[in-house]
DNA sequence: CTGTTAGCGCTTTCAT
DNA sequence: ATGAAAGCGCTAACAG
């Protein structure tokens, strides 16, 4: 079934020269003819050429090719991401792969695994939800696999990473509901382990204390961020004695999720609850109403990375320092956190 | 920089055996003592040894990675038929490797190129809007590359395809609005030179013909998917004297965007105007009112365009013969074309 | 300017 | 059961 590609011998032997020689023309060599340029060029074309990329990476110990590594596409944060990042990497000259974990935990493993066993020439990822143990990507920086980790980080590796002050940004929305007039203001955290999850719970915990407002616990219930889990999570604050009239969520399809939910039960928004969520995805601004949120520079974020991991590639390994990009949120007020309307 | 990563040379050398039985024991070949073998994984363990796929690869003639091209992964259709995809191949021990065209053709060339160089095993692509000329995909097709193309596919190639009925779909939605009681029903159509959109066009004349409404040319107007660009057409229908009182879209983020306008400009959903798309995006069921739209069984596009690709791969090419898959598209009726509300 | 040689890391005959 | 040798397609000294 393999019909055989052309290769820079078959070239060589119909003109009669070296590979060497086919080599050099192809490559743009200095030493090289014109006359003998040009008929390599023109007979490679004849044939359709192609070069065997595989071949040229075993030689050079480099392949050109980065790797990606995200939860899932699906979300609109993760593919506004990737698409910054590879107009970076593509401008350079590098082919970006992208691969998806799924948010599990075996696959990521396993993508990062495939990546590395294809000699890819840096990676640069997002952690599932799952991941806890980051031995997979120890091994990649002990291998001197240059490695760039954006959004969902881990404190615990020495490599660049590229993040927003969730702290912050967290901090202003949740000022943002109490100047608004709201008295029960709840949070709807993520997974416990990722650093995101705490940043911005701690953002909101700063608001509260700055503001003087009581900490309760049970206004403060973390899911795993599945499809449809949100819920489970929702009703615990709906089944308060007290119920809350704000909720803070740790992301926007987990704001949107509970919007719906709440629609559903006839809870008014922002009346009886208002809703902020984190992102700024493209159905935010969409939905009815529309979604108080803290937006994220998303394709910056992909660009930045990017960079950082080109930049980690071509310099020196020796003087390498790791690097963290802290880039700024924006409170995006709209009409589920504003009461009279806006 | 690069840091010599253990091979199986290295292994060979230090337990004093040849590098064959190194590989042998390493690929689980029945010709080795179970001794040795085990010395081997024990000090490939060790050396946290890593096999080099690329060196196999230009051995094997095959790199078990497959190419997916899709215009842009923000588009929930995309990112979800690649997640279909993704699930079959990787089941089948094929590593997926996505490029997005960003809707430009010559962004497609490239990225069909450079997995070509790549020596992936085969191609799954959806065209980019801007696509005509399609003899990128020719040349993978004539050096003998497996190709699948899904949604956006060419009529000129010969090759597998997976599609919905596109025709049918549109009929049943614009057949909808007439049983609805829209008098006045427009197409706000995609480019003229995708397939998708000559069927979801035919698919919508039929709908008139069958209920003897008349043709009229100016109720059908098309532009290119640009993002923003759907308004200019939409202006074109309100501008005429006599509006429409419904709208049938290509697509869901054409209805989307086309909601937004008519929203901001005061005109009631369904009650001035009605509106359908077709896909069924998440956002869909977000937005208010509810969009009527043509679901699509969007991953499973995926998965099958991946399934008949492994097909080809794994089958005789020379009793290989294209296939063209059709799913069936389902008419989901939301409050965006109801008067009454529903 | 061009040819020769070696080698990237691995599998695969063919011997032994 | 193991080793030696050839070769996948290409580049890179080293000669000339």
């Amino acid at each position: 079934m393999k019909n055989h590609q052309p290769t820079i011998i078959d070239i060589a032997k119909e003109l009669g020269i070296s590979k060497s020689t086919v080599s050099r023309a192809l490559t743009g060599h200095p030493n090289i003819s014109k006359e003998t340029q040009k008929r390599v060029l023109e007979l490679a074309k004849k044939l359709d050429y192609q070069k065997n990329t595989l071949a040229l990476s075993l030689v050079k110990h480099q392949s050109f090719s980065l790797g990606a590594v995200v939860p899932e596409l699906i979300a609109p944060f993760f593919s506004l991401a990737i698409t910054g990042a590879q107009e970076v990497t593509s401008r350079a000259g590098y082919t970006l792969f992208i691969c998806q974990s799924n948010e599990s935990y075996l696959t990521e493993v396993a993508n990062v695994k495939a990546l590395a066993e294809r000699q890819i020439d840096g990676i640069i990822t997002s952690l599932s939800k799952e991941t806890t143990d980051i031995e997979h990507l120890r091994n990649i920086q002990r291998k001197g696999i240059p490695l760039v980790m954006f959004n969902r980080v881990s404190a615990d590796l020495e490599v660049s990473k590229v993040v927003v002050n969730d702290r912050e940004g967290a901090f202003q929305a949740v000022e943002h509901l109490i100047l608004a007039g709201y008295k029960r203001i709840a949070h709807l955290a993520g997974p416990k382990n990722l650093l995101i999850s705490q940043n911005r719970l701690n953002g909101y915990l700063d608001a509260l204390r700055t503001y003087n407002f009581p900490i309760e616990d049970e206004l403060i219930t973390s899911y795993d961020l599945s499809k449809g889990q949100a819920r489970v999570a929702l009703m615990r604050l709906l089944d308060l004695p007290q119920v809350p009239d704000a909720i803070f969520c740790i992301n926007d399809p987990t704001a949107i999720e509970v919007m719906q939910i709440l629609k559903v039960r006839g809870i008014k928004i922002p009346d009886d609850i208002a809703l902020v969520g984190f992102s700024d995805d493209p159905a935010s601004s969409l939905i009815e109403p529309s979604l108080t949120t803290v937006a994220q520079p998303i394709i910056e974020m992909g660009q930045v990375a990017a960079q950082l991991l080109l930049d980690q590639i071509q310099g020196d390994a020796e003087k390498f320092v790791p690097e963290t990009k802290v880039l700024k949120t924006k409170l995006i007020v709209r009409r589920s956190s504003v009461k009279g309307g806006i």
